[in-house]
DNA sequence: ACCTGAACACCGTTCAAGT
DNA sequence: ACCTGAACACCGTTCAAGT
């Protein structure tokens, strides 16, 4: 019974890597954020805690790498949604993509806000990951500005994005019904429709908004 | 030496809750969210961490009735802005004292929204001091709406304070630098400049937004 | 080389024991 | 009645020791 100890190599450090992720992932979606602890993803891969300090920096790291394969998700969920002349449909149609991706694992997506990389060391990979997303978005809202690379599309979709994330950590962590018996969803339309009524607006006035 | 185990009454009952709370502001805001344990702040008013469990039902108890001050001082800065004809105007003088009151208590802000109520036990009181924060912003988006009660300002202003959070916090914790370079700031205004745009451009076509 | 598991320095919370 | 401080059941992380 001494085969427990030391070297064992019944995966390699790719498996492990793969399978502790895996765990953590299967950890939070069933238990929450709060039920991810070192000692629990070990124990769900058989291994013992110190193991996971061969596979990743620390428990951040571990986070980290999770919210980015999430990020890779949700790019490829909100890839290919059409887009046509009519900004308001264009947006519309990827916020319900978006709210039924972030919907379907909300303890996963709430990791990757509320998960704060320590020191700012954000790595390049992950940066790259959200442009991803923000690019789709991008590419919504171009009609309401005829053009694709400009300031105005750059800066309404990274104002949306964050303004759609605090409706949703608001909603989903039940602070929002303190404020309002309204769903996530409507609050999150009317951001939409009466923001992009306001880009048009201010297209046809010729304001600089 | 025997004098320090059992009663004390060196301070009422009243006088420690007041400590503690005060401490307890003390400790987050020099050392952020982290830092604050019972056993610091217990530390921190000369008593042990049993103590507190007979001033507040637990460390969450203790963070609500942090907030509720918070809330209420908030209130006490948004209150008396000047309110005109012009919707905009209004609220870009409301956002700049939000932020100003935020920027220079942003650790203590940020676990108003960080810290969820387990068990949606949302207390009353709390639910009111929210409240407040809301109507102000209510009156200041009513000249748009041409109505002070109706379901337009009521649903703009939750609106718009749950976007407003979303950019704020990702601010203040940094993630924002990772999608633009724009300051806070620079990305509230935008949002609320073409948010009011879309309220009145709505109002002028008679489309429902 | 890889893995263990005890150890370190922490948590929140409880509660018997002391004054 | 009030307060203590040890105790319980946890944390993340490290590292000497084993194979």
């Amino acid at each position: 019974m001494e085969c427990k100890v030391g070297r064992r190599s019944d995966h390699s450090k790719e498996e492990l890597y793969e399978l502790a992720l895996q765990a953590a992932r299967e950890i939070i979606d069933a238990d929450g954020p709060r039920a991810l602890t070192a000692r629990n993803v070990a124990g769900a891969i058989g291994y013992s805690p110190g193991t996971l300090y061969n596979l990743f920096e620390n428990l951040d790291d571990l986070i980290t790498h999770l919210n980015g394969r999430l990020l890779d998700e949700m790019g490829d969920a909100l890839a290919g949604t059409p887009v046509g002349d009519d900004t308001s449909e264009n947006l519309m149609l990827l916020l319900h993509r978006y709210l039924s991706f972030i919907g379907e694992r909300a303890n996963l997506w709430n990791l990757v806000f509320e998960h704060t990389i320590p020191g700012d060391r954000v790595p390049t990979w992950y940066r790259r990951k959200v442009e991803k997303v923000i690019s789709i978005l991008e590419g919504a809202l171009a009609p309401a500005f005829h053009c694709i690379d400009g300031e105005g599309p750059n800066r309404s979709a990274r104002v949306l994005l964050a303004s759609l994330h605090g409706i949703w950590s608001l909603g989903s962590s039940g602070k929002l019904d303190m404020m309002t018996s309204e769903t996530t969803t409507e609050m999150a339309e009317n951001l939409i429709a009466t923001y992009v009524a306001g880009i048009e607006a201010c297209r046809e006035h010729g304001n600089a908004c």
